[in-house]
DNA sequence: CCGTATCCGATAGGATACTG
DNA sequence: CAGTATCCTATCGGATACGG
């Protein structure tokens, strides 16, 4: 529990989500997806630095899973995938634009202790 | 990268400092220092759950690295410890308290997709 | 009271090969 | 184009034992 303005907040969900957005790729994934819109697999791959095919397939899995991404398939031949994120992922996303401003802001500096 | 309001924010400090939050317990410390103040080893123990001694030693050693929280010894018979947040801790800890109460919020709704 | 050392099972990360 | 299957190594999480 946090205590913030008198309000208690259990982090029991948030640690499920940070611990997604934590492994690699992932973060990547859903700074992507949130500027582009909606993209392929291989236009993911290609953006994010040529992971394995399985990392990346294994971590737009879990981002289906907490429920920040979907995929949508378009049949055509070849057939085409196209992922991009849900309504939670692009609000996720707004609220920890200061988080990932601030933390840049602070690596060249010390500690701050 | 990530876009927002045309600045462009590196999220690579982040992927590390994501990465420390996601592991077990973490987030609970960090929650329960902002809360409390400073702590003993063993009042965090007791707060968090009882975890075994040398995940706690390397939560805390994890959090001292990234900078969020600091070590003071107070030399005593026996000896005593105090842990907690720096600046940087509290700041941060501010910055996610939003996700942290949005993420409380949706896990009881469908996925958003 | 506040840890470290060691061992052990479970995930995470990465290489290689193969498929509709 | 968009994956799955397999194998192998590194890191994580937990139990037990011991030390300043």
């Amino acid at each position: 529990m946090i205590e913030s303005n008198g309000r208690q907040i259990c982090i029991y969900p948030s640690q499920k989500v940070i611990r997604v957005l934590g492994k690699q790729y992932t973060l990547l994934i859903v700074g992507l997806l949130g500027n582009r819109g909606e993209l392929g697999f291989n236009d993911i791959a290609r953006a994010v630095g040529r992971p394995r095919a399985n990392l990346l397939s294994q971590r737009l899995r879990e981002l289906e899973e907490v429920g920040l991404a979907r995929r949508r398939i378009i049949q055509q031949r070849p057939v085409r995938v196209a992922y991009s994120l849900t309504d939670a992922g692009l609000q996720l996303r707004k609220l920890l634009i200061p988080v990932f401003e601030w933390l840049e802001s602070v690596q060249n500096n010390d500690k701050g202790g």
